[in-house]
DNA sequence: TGCCTTTGGTACCAATTTGGTGCTGTTTCT
DNA sequence: AGAAACAGCACCAAATTGGTACCAAAGGCA
């Protein structure tokens, strides 16, 4: 499968209600009950994304989670990566190539690369803000990138 | 992990290596010996691209596998989905859509289905002949294709 | 100061998924 | 016939995942 880890859906989710009420600290707890997920994992999610840099923390009563920055200028990729790390399709495409055995006999190796780029590309290209709210102008630019490609007629 | 599985890695591979001998019948141990894979693999993994239809087989002693298209017209993204079925990220984005039990209170699942489609208009964009060898054309086609966003302007 | 709330870190356990293999049947060519 | 190759099972082992629990540290407040 080429399936996001739920954990990284959670943090996409969780990030976009967070993104929902900028500046304001708000705890775990406080986004289980409006995500629907347990504490615990909620808990799990916001600490590794926090690690990360991509939120800002503050413990005691009045505690919480924050965004650093803007809605805007954090990508989709941005949280998987939090999450799990550089992007990597395949074995091939990860940094410390080491335990692909077939290697040698592997020319697809290099193209390899350009696929985890474009896909890389896509995540990337959609912020948190755009994840935010269904709006129309989104659909018209990521049917404008798609072009001629997979999800182009979205809109009209 | 958003992770390609290795069935499907596999497939890719081996679907290159008889992109290479276009019309020619290509045995399951042959493409094992080329591919450095275990032969019972390469025959499972053979067997259900053949089942989706990208593959013609042909039994008997000088049976084997042919592609029944040129490798132009075949994508990353169907061979994906010829041992995946669709390509779906999150249990969201799915057709079958049920299992998701916070999807009251989920106002983002509507935009996973832009971040899929971008992600499958990225593997759509690449074909099998892209995949072949390493060559410059291909390469600035990428990065060409990357520069603005995503998968945006395909082939033309 | 003492307590409560909240995040930080670690470790663990259970379940699902994956992927590799083996076996038997069927087809086709020599 | 007999050999070679695909077709379709079904199964088993291992890795990954994800959910949870527990305790430590930090900060606010009475």
């Amino acid at each position: 499968m080429i399936r996001l880890s739920r954990l990284a859906d959670y943090g996409i989710v969780l990030m976009t209600q967070l993104a929902a009420r900028p500046g304001v600290l708000t705890t775990a707890p406080e986004l289980a009950l409006t995500s629907g997920l347990p504490v615990p994992t909620v808990s799990k999610v916001l600490k590794a994304i926090a690690q990360d840099g991509l939120l800002e923390s503050q413990r005691g009563t009045k505690g919480g989670y924050a965004l650093v920055r803007p809605a805007g200028e954090i990508s989709v990729a941005d949280i998987i990566r939090s999450l799990e790390g550089p992007i990597a399709l395949t074995e091939c495409t990860e940094a410390e190539g080491g335990s692909c055995e077939i290697e040698p006999s592997c020319p697809t190796r290099t193209n390899w690369v350009r696929i985890n780029d474009a896909v890389i590309g896509a995540l990337e290209g959609i912020s948190l803000s755009e994840m935010m709210a269904p709006n129309l102008s989104f659909m018209a630019t990521v049917a404008a990138r798609l072009g001629a490609g997979a999800g182009a007629e979205l809109v009209d």
